[in-house]
DNA sequence: AATGAATGAGGCTTCATTCAT
DNA sequence: CATGAATGAAGCCTCATTCAT
């Protein structure tokens, strides 16, 4: 695993999902009322924003909203629903990647990108907030959370690297748990860090935790220390 | 580890808080005032909660409140501040665990008490999400973080099992960070609990993650698998 | 005055309107707009039907009713003429009954025809509710009124029964208005009927009133009560 | 019966309810809002009307009604039941005229009060267009008109008058529905006037009708024409 | 100290009306 | 001629906050 490697992540994250995407003016108006609904969101939450900021962020009247969406409920629904199709997007581009690091990395960094962040930590943060008194909300996560976990539980179980490396009488399934609670854990701990801080940076930091976890999952320890 | 042990954590938690606090009638009205935002706040989360909602959980008017905190901006900063002091004294009761693993327990159940958990997982996942668009919040939320996060380095650099076991080639500090990490990332799961599940399934949870954890992190390979 | 009677006065309303009026394909598109409209208003009130719900009801889109109308309010105007033609058709056929009875009971069932009722009472409430705010359309229901009592008063007048009958010293003038404050009131009365309630149980119930009206008005004493 | 009488009657509408009533500074909020909420609905019926007209007109914040008052249904359910009691004192005080047609001259002239009618003839429509479609309202209405009915009917059982005269074959119970018949028909009549007729105008006017049915009905063919 | 009545700004939602296609 | 997307004003209702008692 080297620099390259590093570089190949990025391009892969920045030059796949922009091009097909004019600014958005024949998008649909539902995406971009939801493009406009996560921008909100993500800066002050579900229950602060309100009709018309998202009306306003979009550059349209707040009554167009209702024809598109019945109620402010459905647009938070919406976007969960947003949400989950876009982390089953992400796992799937974790599976495709060429070792299991790699899809680690990408698991991990998918909020750290410059112009459309995949996961935008503000908004997971509160979509599970959200879930905590919204069933609705709950089992949809809750099932994003699942599949994605028997995807990456997969992923350890084909993977030679697994294999080889002694799990430390750890399952399959139990290293997967284990990873994914860093992943939120490091979620939460994103919002912390200050609006300035770069996609960069944060995916530098990312990508460290991720790189360290790995190792300790997945290495065994008469080979050389990584890095 | 055997049961003894457990029923010693969960004892800590019960018998310490609760002696010097005589119900809640001389109470401090400030502290009355918390007690029942807290509830609310759990319950519905910060925005969602009204003044009245607080006042009728209190028992008191809503005027008295003002009394108390300049408006409601001050009673979530002033609970935030209220969880800055539990997080702070349960990292001081895990300091006194005889050792790192039941350290760690504590930490990872503090929020699985049935009568007074001391860190309730849907007020600490709404305060990321304030902390995400409030910075006094985040700041706030920050040091407690940080000042845990020593508390734990300093734990693990002092622990012999730690100093024992490979440690993977990792600074006490990483393996602080990666160990909030997961704590953070197992509250965050626990907001999709459903309601009823009880305080010891949720334990139950928390302690075979930790256990996992620990062993990951502090057991070398040639020794025999926990349990 | 036999079922045949009843017969022949409950076709007169099925069969005239109908003929001359192909379902509505060809029909002004005015009048299918005021169908709609009709429908509608006497289903939920003026004020509560919106342009949409008519656009729905009549199969068109919104826009297109603004191309025959100027606005909601022209809507209610044309409605309220439409309304006037009726009550005059009303009146001519009464005038047309072979007898003052007849004529009476023509005018007191209008409301109570299965398929098209000429006249939809809660319809006629919301006109006389919405004429106490509506000059204009106070002026039209006082001037269909006036017309009305006038064609009344002058069958009465003309009515060899009324001439006969002691008419208690009253002129047919004021045994008009007697006759159509009535039938005003049995209108408001009708509304208050639950909607399972059939037409034909109404018109019962109201040629009851109808007969026991006539008889007070126009029988003498020394006759034999009527059925 | 002479002018003498009605002079009474006249004085027993205006003498009684007015003296202790001082302006209204100390009445009860809830009355304060459906004083102000009648005049509204009066005015512009209950769907034109909105929150801020009553506030206004009561000469209070918007949010202060929902203190009183759940939601605007609420306070046209109040605003029903009011008039139910009304209606219900108004019979009380027939029932205690001295004679039959004093009995109905207080029922026929309730809404010809210069400073407070007890009936509002627009409110009146407008609650019965409401009815229509309201269940609620719709029993509510009927009760009333039932009771006030049974009140009448028991009225004319007992009054001498209607003994003496012939009553034409119609049982009390048919009488006091033609009356209220008529009552509901001058009603609605009622709000075709114009809005500058005087109560005097328009009490002397329902007097006349009175008059008439009374002769009507309960007259004896023998007795000199009345007036 | 304590109450809760009162205020009014602001949020959600509906709907009459317009207009580009 | 016809559509229905789009607008924005206005209505209902909530709620943080104040204040007289």
């Amino acid at each position: 695993m080297t620099g390259a490697d590093l570089t190949m992540n990025e391009r892969s994250f920045i030059v796949l999902p922009m091009p097909q995407i004019p600014p958005e003016p024949s998008l649909d108006r539902r995406a971009q009322i939801l493009e406009a609904a996560i921008v909100c969101f993500a800066k002050r939450g579900f229950h602060q924003t309100s009709m018309h900021d998202i009306s306003a962020e979009a550059g349209i009247s707040v009554g167009l909203i209702y024809r598109y969406f019945a109620n402010k409920e459905a647009v938070i629904s919406a976007m969960a629903d947003r949400h989950t199709k876009e982390i089953k997007d992400l796992l799937e581009r974790a599976r495709q990647a060429p070792s299991l690091l790699e899809s680690l990395e990408i698991l991990f960094t998918a909020h750290c990108c410059e112009n459309s962040p995949k996961v935008q930590s503000a908004f997971v943060v509160d979509l599970y907030a959200e879930a905590s008194r919204n069933v609705a909300i709950a089992d949809l996560v809750r099932d994003v959370l699942q599949t994605s976990m028997d995807g990456v539980t997969d992923l350890i179980a084909r993977s030679p690297e697994a294999k080889e490396a002694a799990t430390h009488g750890l399952t399959p399934e139990e290293l997967s748990e284990l990873i994914f609670a860093v992943a939120r854990g490091m979620l939460m701990r994103d919002v912390l860090q200050p609006q300035e801080m770069t996609a960069a940076d944060r995916r530098t930091r990312q990508l460290e935790v991720t790189r360290r976890l790995w190792r300790l999952l997945f290495k065994t320890e008469s080979e050389p220390a990584y890095a």
